[in-house]
DNA sequence: GAGCCTAACTGAAGCGCTTCAGTAGCCGCT
DNA sequence: AGCGGCTACTGAAGCGCTTCAGTTAGGCTC
């Protein structure tokens, strides 16, 4: 458009400039050791003075085949994504642990719970991409194994030739059944995070649960249930309340429901920590009081659970290190090395005010 | 390393197969217009038994001079910046625009509460930047400067060349001190953001006031004070305590420590929804009812403020249209805008039950 | 002083794509 | 028959950088 606007420099500008070749400023910035210091010197100072900022990062990562960035995957929106505290956590450990790698996070959200567009995937500058609870059959997926991007899936479906970073959810949920089992609980209802990306909320069916396509979700139910069963519960006396996303709006909306099942469950078991705040706060206004009346649990034990009223018993995981963890093993793939044995971080329950044995 | 891995497929590849020029393939993907549909067709066909996976980007962009890409700079890391739903809600509202737009979002996190590292900055794929309550002299924005590319600042300090959003932070500030003068109150703290990127946090002298590197904290102190001389207030006499980051358990450790001064403030105003909500906590654990023995004021009104208890007054800002705002005026730069004149966004108090006249 | 080694620098070949100025062929018009 | 104007496609010049195989000069050794 305008008449050749002072064109950008370029590294072959500073070489002309120092007089020297291409090759040398290009060392200059990435191999100070093949020069001698007075000669870097002077070539990082014509730099300077010719406003040229350093090596293009598009044109670097064409030539070495790198594009220094970690995308991640979500399968939601940012904003359900970040009501969840325990994302926020994680992903922050994990931007840290690229960041330090000189990498950057590139976010793709999820578009209608869907998870990302692929053409959204297709034209993103990543060489190494981290799949976050997408639903199963998440059309990103398909974008991402036509580039052949290494891939981690983290909470997740199992993708073939991927690593996997994966949360003992079944494991976890059916601790925190037991734990109330053990009270002495037999009415228990579940108050869970959404089954499918089809944006329902609301009391699920067993055919619902059964057809989930998160399988987080699908497996933390299995969990609660198997713990359950071992005190003679059956499972389909269980009421199950869905909520989109795990924030405590709908959790207070859904325990709300459950609360006013008949019989009424005594206890709670809730899928975040989120969803168990939003539960206590339900109790609370329907004048019941928890744990006396009715005993919840949540799931993470993200900051808000130890300092909310009362403290929450709830399914601990190390969510920093499940981000570092994560980072490291995109960080790995993407020099070279092979997917491996997923990765099972373990859990455990921490019990707190929140659960106590059902009233008599 | 290995002997030559079946080198992936490249544009050439499929010329080569189907017998065309190269120029034609990469029509068939970018103008579909410029060749016969027949042809893309075969082109098409042929390059999906290569297995070729579309254009590869960084070639694209470094073609095409563009990447595609939105670079987001926070201050903070991510846990602290998404324990404010604030944050949340404005990036989802700008992510979808930027991923509308067919561009994705880069994010780049803060190390030590100076926003991003200048070196992420420099090798960072993007072609426009958008910069978020940085502190003033953020070193990241050196390093944006030099490289020239085009940059909106939000909520912090005027960058000369970069096109701007800001709500009226001053004037929200004011219009919850005037909330409450109005109401009758006369002894009011204020719960404030952090003021420098020291990581400190707790009472905060009047000199550390003044020299605040945060702008958004400055501009809200000072509206506050502004509202609350309209009363005779003098500003010497406002406590003020900050919290490093605008998180509801720092809230209510600064509330606590706010509520038992002498003279008791009978109103607090907080920076944020959150802070407020911890507020109001603390407030319940000492005893003291709200809002009749202490007003709490926040600011932003996220949905948690609405479904509070009590609900909450507040000062509203519309933070979806703020996200939707920035990302159109940063892809409108990309297109060769000029920055234009700084967007102020308008606030409104919305009162609700938590603020009424001081106890007798 | 011949031979060898190393440090310091260079030349040129890519990396995979877009784009623009052509060219070739064809159709329709006069 | 000649010409203009299409449509469909091609060639080649970049985009800005990295990297590797050299080359050169200087220093060290015996």
């Amino acid at each position: 458009m305008s008449p050749d606007r002072a064109r950008r420099p370029t590294l072959d500008t500073v070489a002309l400039e120092v007089g020297v070749s291409r090759a040398t400023v290009s060392n200059a910035y990435n191999r100070p050791d093949q020069l001698s210091p007075q000669l870097r010197d002077r070539i990082i100072a014509a730099a300077e003075r010719l406003g040229y900022p350093g090596p293009d990062p598009t044109a670097r990562s064409l030539a070495t085949q790198r594009t220094g960035s970690v995308a991640f995957l979500l399968g939601q929106g940012l904003s359900s994504a970040f009501s969840d505290p325990a994302l926020s956590i994680m992903l922050d450990s994990l931007a840290s642990t690229v960041d330090s790698g000189d990498r950057a996070l590139l976010l793709l959200p999820g578009v209608n719970d869907l998870g990302p567009r692929p053409e959204s995937v297709a034209r993103a500058q990543t060489d190494v991409v981290v799949a976050y609870s997408l639903p199963d059959r998440a059309p990103a997926l398909d974008a991402v194994r036509q580039r052949k991007l290494p891939l981690v899936v983290v909470d997740q479906p199992v993708v073939p030739g991927s690593a996997r970073v994966e949360v003992d959810d079944t494991g976890g949920a059916e601790l925190a059944a037991r734990h109330v089992g053990e009270l002495g609980h037999r009415r228990v209802g579940i108050l869970a995070f959404g089954l499918s990306p089809d944006g329902k909320h609301g009391p699920a069916s067993p055919a619902r649960v059964q057809s989930a396509r998160y399988r987080v979700t699908r497996d933390r139910v299995a969990g609660y249930l198997r713990g359950l069963a071992q005190f003679g519960i059956d499972p389909d006396s269980v009421p199950l309340w869905e909520a989109r996303c795990g924030d405590q709006h709908l959790g207070r909306e859904g325990a709300r429901w459950l609360m006013t099942r008949s019989p009424r469950p005594t206890a709670l078991l809730c899928m975040s920590d989120e969803l168990a705040l939003g539960a206590i706060r339900a109790a609370r206004e329907l004048g019941l009081s928890v744990p006396s009346e009715v005993s919840v649990v949540g799931f993470d034990d993200t900051p808000g659970a130890s300092w909310s009223d009362p403290p929450l018993t709830t399914i601990r995981q190390d969510l920093v290190d499940k981000g570092r963890r994560i980072a490291d093993l995109a960080l790995r793939l993407l020099d070279g090395a092979r997917p491996g044995q997923p990765t099972t971080l373990s859990v455990e329950l921490v019990p707190r005010a929140s659960t106590a044995p059902p009233p008599a």
